[in-house]
RNA sequence: GCCGGUGUGGUGGAAUUGGCAGACGCGCCGGACUCAAAAUCCGGUGGUAGCGAUACCGUGCGGGUUCGACCCCCGCCACCGGCACCA
């Protein structure tokens, strides 16, 4: 036997698979599919980073697997290529983001292919190709004609001086961070995609897919539907009403004031009969000094203004209450306007205890006097609601009312906003809209798509806070597609989610340039069966990309209304100090290092032996070596090995059991587990001090989706017959799985006093007889009378004695 | 504040979901091989007491249910993640 040389195997091997395209994918109707997919990579600068190849070794794993069960496999990698820091660092360094990108894609390309995971390299995708962008562009258009974008005017922070939009982080105090002068608020035209339109679908379609638990939970949250009711309050004073949106319509009758946004534009229509015009004018300047940390700190004490001029009248009482402005009412969410229940709503409570506001219990249990009472209890103060109890009867009954009256109804809202879409920024997708003065927005011609981002010399932002696509008039200028007069382009990018936003529907057929994807590649691929990524991505790009789907679904071009099957999520991988690995901490590890000294097998066993694929576990080179050494056992086991074509008997349950264990786990993602069995497995033969050919076979078959290297070479070495790839997963008999004679565990009154081998057939009583025979036993139960006796079968024997 | 997760030896983590707590790996201790070291192989390794068989203690803390609890229930603590004045 030679030694093992990993890095003289491992390219070896990478070779041979490269030149037979063992793991291209290819429509075969004649196999079930599996299509898995993994989070393609940013191509950053620094390279790949070790948390990369755990998240990419799951699915490689389970895809190598599958090939063995004979299913035709799709996994497919890629480079979701366009984003700020390439553009950051081509504004640093001069080079061009289009070159920066080639070159951080090919030195992630080389890394990937050195730790020989089985993608299809055919079929990579890379979002900055004016092929792939040309569907996003495309994907776009189809939305803008269906209804699903947008142009809003919204309020941002602008510094007069610098010329330049700020974030709150940039405007903190109300200055700006850089030149110190006053911010001001600027009314700014952006581009929204109506993902709120998709809110209940994105909902519902998760009762459908397989996800983990809390990815559900935090979408569901994300999304955040809450079922109320909106109610319309009349303006004394006006012929107006203020609609409002409440989840407790139950608390009507002890609604004592209101609360409008300061934004909330009431204000503006009714100013000249507002005698305080100009206070509420400061307050709502004020308020948009402060930033998002400003307003959700002050969170008890609270702010505002009486409007004087303006009062409302409780529906259902017919009482005249006063109406506030305060900045914790947002104009963003339900209608800008609340009904207050200080009673039962301690932010309300808060505010009537500043402004000196009654308080009207309307719900029996707590001390309003101390403190809001948001709990259940019977109802009083409320007319006909008062002696109910349950707060559905109470919220049915009392919509009945509003909708009788028809002042109020039934209503849905959500936390989920529209999505903001557009950057002003040169590396990203081309916005394919021409603004006409005389047709307003008008979208590029289809046939006219990719619009192509025009090469410049200078990417640097404008200082006016404009794209710098802006600045090159051969861009910007061109024909109204609609009457031919002069136009101008929309000069902002798609922001970094677009691109990966339908990426695995191009991975089905990514050269295809009349349509996204054919529709025999779709039906083919489609659902993704398996998707593992970051929880970082639950919120974003996870929910972005199931909103693109389902539109598509909609107009028909895909056929699945869900795109992934299920969903499942790594943990982080930290450095050796237990704390995120990051470059300014010094604690990264350089996969290329751990492959030049250990070779790609270990790195690859190593990150998903290391614990619980999906929680976070520190880096351990002395736990790796562990890995390393297990490799060299199963290398050395050549010098071990014995003729026979049939597991031993000695080996016989072994083996099946290490088969179905690996099986499951590897389907569970207890991966590390899978590996401890195999382990296991060696220990056992290294025990017998011989392994046989049909044993070994095995064994480096159930090893082979995690050290496909070093199993291969094994497996050429021995002269099984062709390549290990193309061979059939093991399979195991249950009844194999067991030992003729089993050990059980006898205990008293719960404590384990002795242990007895019996044949694993044998009968409850018979079993109790054994046990109450053993001499520890007939000891311990010496003068005490047996209580009652347990017997779980083939585990343990509990007796109980006093 | 709300939602979710985690808490087990010196250490990373197991435990078929109510049935031998600590699989497997690391580390450590001892032995073999070696002139020696490394590598490798064999054995040991939760704590306390005991030469020992063995006994007692032990899964963040305090209760409970059960023949039996890391697991289920009630009440706490700590750390991590997400959301956060969402009406």
């Amino acid at each position: 036997m030679g030694k093992y040389n990993h890095s003289e195997i491992e390219s070896k091997w990478q070779k041979i698979w490269e030149d037979n395209g063992t793991f291209k994918a290819e429509i075969n109707h004649d196999k079930p599919k599996f299509y898995g997919l993994v989070e393609f990579p940013y191509p950053s600068g620094a390279g790949m980073h070790v948390g990369h190849i755990k998240a990419y070794s799951g699915l490689e794993v389970v895809s190598r697997k599958r090939r063995l069960e004979g299913y035709n496999v799709l996994f497919p990698i890629g480079f979701d290529a366009y984003g700020l820091p390439t553009e950051n660092t081509a504004i640093k360094t001069g080079v061009h983001p289009r070159i920066v990108t080639d070159n951080n894609i090919k030195k992630f390309t080389s890394q990937l292919k050195r730790v020989g995971f089985s993608f299809d390299w055919d079929r990579v995708v890379d979002t900055t190709d004016e092929g792939y962008y040309k569907w996003t562009q495309w994907i776009f258009l189809k939305m803008f004609e269906n209804g699903l974008v947008f142009r809003d005017k919204t309020l941002v922070n602008y510094c007069p001086s610098c010329k330049v939009v700020l974030s709150n982080e940039d405007s903190q105090g109300g200055k700006c961070d850089i030149c110190h002068t006053d911010i001001v608020q600027k009314t700014k035209e952006v581009w929204y995609l109506r993902i709120t339109e998709y809110a209940d679908k994105l909902l519902d379609g998760l009762k459908e897919v397989d996800y983990l638990p809390n990815i559900k939970l935090q979408q569901e949250n994300w999304i955040g539907r809450s079922t109320g009711a909106f109610v319309n309050f009349k303006i004394a004073e006006q012929d107006e009403t203020l609609r409002i949106y409440t989840t407790r319509p139950d608390t009507l009758y002890g609604v004592t004031f209101m609360v409008i946004a300061p934004e909330h534009p009431i204000i503006e229509k009714y100013k000249d009969s507002i005698a305080n015009y100009a206070d509420l004018e400061n307050y709502k300047t004020e308020c948009a000094k402060k930033s998002e940390f400003e307003r959700t700190q002050l969170v008890k004490d609270k702010t505002g203004v009486k409007i004087d001029g303006l009062t409302a009248i409780n529906p259902v009482t017919g009482k005249q209450i006063p109406i506030y402005i305060s900045d914790y009412v947002m104009m963003g969410y339900g209608t800008g306007a609340i009904m207050a229940v200080p009673a039962h709503d301690t932010r309300d409570y808060d505010f009537a205890k500043k402004f000196g506001i009654d308080i009207i219990e309307v719900i029996k249990g707590g001390d309003i006097s101390k403190e809001a009472y948001t709990g259940d209890g019977e109802m009083v103060n409320s007319d006909i609601l008062n002696g109910i109890t349950y707060k559905k009867e109470a919220i049915e009954k009392i919509l009945k009312i509003l909708e009788e009256k028809g002042v109020g109804e039934k209503g849905v809202q959500y936390k989920m906003k529209d999505w903001a879409f557009n950057r002003q920024r040169y590396w990203g997708e081309p916005i394919p809209i021409v603004h006409c003065p005389d047709c307003g927005m008008v979208a590029v011609p289809y046939e006219e798509l990719p619009l192509r981002l025009p090469p410049v010399d200078n990417f640097q932002p404008g200082s006016d806070g404009e794209s710098p696509l802006a600045k090159i008039d051969s861009f910007v200028n061109c024909k109204c597609p609609k009457c031919g007069k002069d136009a101008k382009r929309e000069t902002d990018t798609m922001p970094q989610w677009a691109g990966s936003s339908w990426y695995f529907l191009r991975y089905c057929d990514p050269k295809n340039s009349e349509a996204l994807a054919s529709k025999e590649a779709l039906e083919y691929w489609m659902p993704v069966d398996w998707y593992n990524g970051g929880m970082e991505h639950v919120t974003r790009h996870l929910i972005y990309s199931r909103f693109w789907h389902k539109f598509l679904y909609d107009i028909g071009e895909v056929n699945t209304p869900e795109p992934y099957a299920k969903r499942t999520a790594q943990g982080l991988i930290l450095g050796p100090d237990g704390v995120k690995m990051s470059k300014s901490r010094g604690n990264v590890i350089d996969p290329n290092d751990v492959v030049d000294e250990y070779g790609a097998d270990v790195l690859r066993v190593y990150v998903l032996f290391m614990g619980d694929y999906e929680q976070a576990a520190p880096w351990s080179e002395s736990s790796m070596k562990g890995c390393k050494r297990f490799l060299d056992r199963l290398w050395a086991l050549q010098d071990m090995l014995v003729d026979g074509d049939e597991y031993r008997p000695e080996m016989m349950s072994s083996m099946h059991k290490t088969i179905k264990k690996v099986s499951g786990d590897i389907e569970s993602m207890a991966f590390n587990t899978a590996i401890a069995a195999l382990m296991t497995l060696i220990n056992k033969i290294y025990e017998i001090g011989s392994v046989n050919r049909a044993e070994y076979k095995t064994f480096i078959t159930l090893l082979n989706p995690f050290a496909p290297h070093i199993t291969e070479e094994i497996y050429e070495l021995c002269k099984f017959g062709g390549m290990l790839n193309e061979q059939k997963w093991p399979s195991y008999d249950e009844k194999l799985c067991i030992d003729d004679t089993i050990e059980i565990v006898v205990q008293i009154n719960g404590k384990v006093k002795s242990k007895i081998n019996i044949p694993a057939d044998m009968e409850q009583a018979e079993v109790l007889a054994v046990a109450k025979a053993d001499e520890n036993i007939v000891k311990a139960c010496e003068g005490k009378t047996v209580v009652k006796e347990i017997y779980v079968k083939g585990r343990l024997v509990n007796i109980v004695v006093k």
